[in-house]
DNA sequence: AGTTTGACCCGGACGC
DNA sequence: TGCGTCCGGGTCAAAC
């Protein structure tokens, strides 16, 4: 379940493998991956090379010399760079032949995953309506004050939202809010400012140690592992069974109809 | 018009 | 061994 700081991890990481490569080739062996025509994927894309790797939120753009690859691996998607003798694998789906003789796949068990191409833009702020990226100072508290306010949802369904804010998915969510001790059920706008505070501080403190301990990923990545960006960082709360910090056994519920993890002593309304 | 709910995309895991 | 059912998460459409 990649969320942002392993699709940030797996962007750097394929910076050092396939950066300025020339596709010469694409081969789609599973339709529904591919956003719109099919053809015109794979023609626009051959003689591109990839010149620069961004993310907005979860998506992966690859900026090409004259477009745009947009990528959003949801459940289970991974690249993989292997040599072009290397046997297609069953799950992989979309195969992008290099100048140097070696292959980017994608790989997605489940299929969920989706790409395609979109022309090129320097700004990608509104971006498939997408909020601010939890780095960006227009995740602030009077932005978070204003989103909100009168909101009822559940604290947690609303950070999943992504267009509060973008890259944050379930195991995240649980993790920030154990971090300022909020029962994930808390209705939204009943966080007050302080409340708030902690929030935007802990959301990003958190993202920024798995997208440090992402960085251990790439300096052991081989290629016949996938470059999935599995973080490393040590969960508190999510699929855990007893509370790091009392030792209280962690509830499993259903928060906006997704598996939740929260310490009932630890985490209050 | 803003918010909320549900369908959808699948195959692996599990139970009978 | 085989079949049926459930599960998971982000996105988008539909419903409220």
């Amino acid at each position: 379940m990649p969320e942002l700081p392993e699709v940030q991890t797996v962007l750097d990481t394929l910076e050092t493998r396939i950066k300025d490569r020339r596709i010469s080739d694409v081969k789609i062996l599973y339709r529904p991956i591919v956003e719109g025509d099919e053809r015109s994927f794979r023609e626009r894309l051959i003689g591109q090379h990839f010149r620069s790797f961004r993310r907005r939120g979860k998506y992966l753009l690859f900026e090409m010399d004259d477009l745009t690859l947009v990528s959003h691996l949801r459940m289970e998607g991974k690249f993989f760079i292997l040599d072009e003798t290397v046997p297609i694998n069953k799950h992989d789906h979309v195969i992008f032949t290099l100048d140097d003789g070696m292959q980017f796949r994608y790989n997605d068990v489940r299929k969920f995953g989706r790409m395609e191409i979109i022309e090129k833009r320097a700004d990608y702020s509104g971006f498939k309506g997408l909020g601010p990226e939890p780095f960006d100072r227009r995740f602030s508290l009077p932005y978070c004050r204003k989103y909100l306010k009168d909101r009822k949802a559940p604290i947690k369904q609303v950070l999943l939202d992504q267009s509060f804010v973008a890259g944050i998915g379930n195991i995240y969510a649980d993790e920030i809010l154990f971090a300022i001790g909020t029962d994930p059920r808390t209705p939204a706008c009943d966080l007050d400012d302080g409340k708030l505070k902690q929030l935007i501080h802990q959301t990003r403190k958190i993202l920024k140690r798995a997208i440090e301990a992402g960085g251990t990923t790439i300096r052991s990545y081989t290629s016949s592992l996938g470059v999935t960006g599995r973080f490393q960082l040590k969960l508190k709360v999510h699929s855990m069974k007893k509370c790091p910090v009392c030792g209280t056994e962690i509830r499993k519920t259903r928060v906006g109809g997704r598996g939740t993890y929260y310490c009932e002593r630890c985490q209050r309304s």
